[in-house]
Order: C-alpha cells, then structure tokens, then sequence
DNA sequence: GCATTGTGGAGCCATGAAGTCCATATTATA
DNA sequence: TATAATATGGACTTCATGGCTCCACAATGC
C-alpha cells in the first residue's frame, strides 16, 4: 500500500518535462535535475515511451517530449503505465479463484477504496500538480 | 499499492470471529474455516493480541475473543496492527529528508489519497462487513 | 564517419513477505 | 500431579520483486 520509487521517479519525470511542455529534455539531463540513477531512468522512460505517454528521438540532441499538453496527461495514465492496472486485491491466484470469494466481507471495502484512489487520480492532471505545488512554495514563502 | 496477504488473514481471522463475538475461536478452527497457514496465523494473532483487538488465553479449551464488539473494532484499527501507520510515500531516507521535498509536486496528491483510504476504513466496522457481505450475498441468490 | 542520443535485454542484489519450526509457558482436567 | 491442549516467542528459510547496473546495438545529426 504504498508509491514505489519508480512510480514516482516517472511522476517527477514528467511533472518535470511539464514545466516546459513543448521543450525537449534528455536522460541526463532529467536524471541530474531530478536526481534519479541514469540507468533506472532508462527504464523508465521506455515505459513511457511505449505506453504513449512521451514521444523520443534518437541521435545527438535526441531525448523525450510530452505527448500530450500537461493538463492532458492524469496521474491515473502515468500509474497504469508504470505499474499496470490499478488493483487493491487479487482474488486469483493461479486460475483459481479464493475459495472464499462468494461471501467475501472484505472485497466491497477495497473496492470501494480501489474507486477513490482511481477518481483521484484521473482527477489529477500534471498541470494540476505542478500549479499547486506553486502555490503551496508561495504560501511557504509568505 | 495492493493489500497483503498478512492484511487479508487477519481481516478474515476477526470477521469470523465476528459472527460469535462473544464466543471463544482456537487457531485450529480458524485456520480451517479460513484457510489459512496455521504457523502463520499463530504470528499474525499475537500482533492482534498486543494491538488490543483480541484477548487470548491459554491451556486447553483456550483462545481468541474479541476484545470490543464488531461494530467497535474499524479497519483502521486492524490495519495498523498489522502494517503499522498508514504512509503512502516515504521522503525520508536514513535521516535525510529527500531533496526535492520543498517543491514537491506530488506529495499533495499522495496526501489526498492517503486521508481518502484512512477515512474510509474508519469508517467501516466488522459490524459493516458482515452485514453488508449479507447483503451481497442474498442479492446474488435472488 | 563519428559522436551522441535512446533501445532492448540480461543479470545482480538486497529486502521483505510469506511461511515453517521448535522450545517454552500456561492451564484445564483426569 | 501428570498430561494434553492451548498460545507465545523467536529463529530460520524460501522466494519474488523492486531497484539498479551494464552492455551491445540502432538511429540520427553534424
């Protein structure tokens, strides 16, 4: 029940690459900015790539942009690109369903905790967090 | 971001022994009728019984009771019995506090979804399971 | 052609979840 | 008082996976 690194390494990535949607960013430059190991970056970043989230180039002056416009982009796109469907329980296991399935007390209640932590997620754009984040640092400030 | 196992047994352990809340349940009977490891279900119901949900007693004919009435015992009471606090995200590491936390576009978020889950399990009692697995259930046979 | 970028995949390592096992303490009952 | 039945405490094992490295290769701009 909790983020793991990679997930929120691809999140800063991309809140990252938000700052300047239309701009061109490659790994080093995103791994020294956002201080995640080059090579786990790499990783990364082809997941993106490949679930159409980032756009990449190759050659000198290659690297990766936004596909879409930041407040295009939810969170509930980057965590199924990372992590797969989103899925409290697993109630399989083997082609066997849990013998207990049918009158299962607890299912309802991860469901139900599984559909909050989705609408949350669709809810929040990358635009939405970097703006907040402003104003949090502005009220930090003041 | 998944339930664990560990969780699942001992909502399963307390549900049960919800439908008796004042009886006595042994690990044998729990164990079979929710067929779980009996080795690790011993485990699992010491921390329940240092966490004050349940009461154990020794000697043969002993066992588990629960401490409070199914409509007192929430899931956030057996969840951090279990798996300690709720946390979503980690920005410590060893002592130093991560390095973007200031700006961090994303703790917001992590926040947000970490107060929905907590607030929904404590909003649910064994009372609200077992009445509501009925409910599920006599829906399905109708 | 060369340097610079990303790609693909194999592989490593530490950690933690899941589970086992056993020796011990407590207590009911015969 | 002996015995059997219960839970307790802790050491130990096993296995999967998250996190990370490395390298050979492909594309592309100069």
């Amino acid at each position: 029940m909790q983020v793991s690194k990679t997930l929120d390494y691809a999140v800063r990535s991309l809140t990252y690459m938000g700052n300047q949607p239309v701009g061109k960013h490659n790994m080093k430059e995103i791994s020294q900015e956002q201080h995640i190991p080059l090579n786990y970056l790499a990783k990364i970043m082809r997941r993106l790539v490949k679930n159409g989230l980032v756009r990449s180039t190759l050659g000198p002056d290659g690297g990766y942009t936004l596909r879409k416009l930041p407040n295009e982009i939810n969170l509930r796109d980057v965590y199924e690109a990372i992590e797969g469907e989103i899925r409290m329980v697993d109630c399989m296991d083997k082609d066997t369903l849990c013998v207990l399935y049918e009158t299962c007390p607890q299912l309802p209640v991860w469901d139900r905790i599984q559909l909050s932590i989705i609408k949350i997620l669709e809810d929040t754009t990358l635009e939405d967090m970097l703006k907040e984040r402003k104003t949090v640092t502005l009220n930090r400030v003041n």
